[in-house]
DNA sequence: GATAACTATCACACTCTTATCATGATGGTT
DNA sequence: AACCATCATGATAAGAGTGTGATAGTTATC
């Protein structure tokens, strides 16, 4: 499950990120409205998290954006006033929930899951690609029903391939949302976390490369 | 699933209501202790939600009236108080669980579903993981029939892991359900409560580690 | 009001993860 | 065949995260 939240102060993206990604989701985060359009583009989240007051671009102006082209992927807005005008602004631009400034992460957490449940793309179930077994509220995986003894990092990173089974990533694409980095060419964090996991799946008995290296352009999970 | 929530104040009725809806459930609100009993009587719920703290009539008083023509229907008492008076008069009055204000909306949701999973045979909703068993109107947990001698914390914070068997709890979702804190890293209460249930399970004769750690990501209770 | 039990915090030891480096292997290209 | 870019590998240091024992503050109990 892939999120996008777009919120330019720090102090309340990190904070709501962290929490989100505890709740086993991939977040990318965007600190203005340009921005986030940009990478909306780019991109296929499963939501977008939206806050209404934003530089640039407001939150209403890229949330109508956004429907022109798009009119499944739930949007959830965070709005600072509890009044009805912005409520109504934002209803005819497009959102599909509200959410009043401050709230309790507890609370993001449920419409999230909320909406989460009620769009096409489905809930956080458990995924299956081969031999393998993905369950995100255990943040288990596991091998021909035997649990793989993975570290935080090595779980999201072989749940990043279980969520795009047969699809090229790019080490960038992974740094970037695995890792939360930039391009960084010296760093090879990607082929150190790749042969971890590849020893996690030998180690459990699979004799075939389920991880596919392709020379110059990333890494396959194949299906 | 029809259920019949019985809270006066909107403010906390309404959003709970949602919560349940969003679950999949029909939801009656009775806002004090005679229009529930008027309700109850017309139709057939499948579970009550009960606020000890109602006009008219107060939820214990409810609660033993619904008793005396109905045994099977679980009864959920929403109490402000972890008092035990509070607790010994609801016992006597026959609510099947407690839920102390304030609680989160899982929290709620994880109770709801076990109450109504229960055997259709006995009333009590217990919960059952490996050799453990929780009994919530006792509020009490054994291993393998033995008492566990736990204190109040303790037992919360076991009985949270045992609502969700299998399910990985990062230290923020204990903190916050458990604890009613918010996120603090200078605090290591919930490593130390760990280490006490950890602690009394291995004094009840366990020796596996029921409670894996799973570092970087939080807690998890093994089915 | 005294005592006991519980809860929460602290400091510290320790473990494991993580990321990096240096180096060896591999594949593609000329 | 030699070269270069790319990837795999083994080792390792730093640091985050967790376990532990002791202890102070708080609440219950008699």
């Amino acid at each position: 499950m892939q999120l996008l939240l777009v919120e330019d102060q720090k102090r309340l993206a990190m904070p709501i990120r962290r929490s989100l990604v505890e709740d086993g989701y991939m977040v990318d985060i965007a600190s203005d409205g340009q921005e986030a359009l940009d990478k909306f583009e780019i991109n296929k989240y499963d939501l977008v998290i939206l806050d209404v007051m934003l530089p640039v671009r407001s939150g209403t102006q890229v949330c109508s954006e956004i429907r022109k082209t798009d009119t499944d992927t739930p949007i959830l807005m965070l709005t600072a006033l509890d009044g009805v005008d912005d409520r109504i602004t934002g209803l005819d631009s497009g959102a599909d929930d509200y959410l009043v400034k401050p709230f309790a992460f507890g609370e993001l957490s449920a419409r999230v899951r909320a909406l989460l449940r009620r769009s096409p793309s489905g809930r956080a179930a458990i995924v299956t690609v081969d031999e393998l077994t993905l369950d995100p509220a255990a943040k288990t995986i596991s091998y021909r029903g035997k649990f793989l003894p993975l570290t935080a990092k090595e779980y999201t990173l072989l749940s990043y391939f279980m969520y795009r089974p047969g699809q090229l990533l790019s080490k960038n694409e992974l740094l970037e949302h695995v890792w939360d980095m930039n391009y960084d060419g010296l760093s090879n964090v990607v082929e150190t976390y790749v042969r971890y996991v590849r020893r996690r799946l030998r180690e459990a008995g699979e004799t075939r490369e389920l991880i596919t290296t392709v020379r110059g352009l990333g890494y396959r999970l194949d299906p």
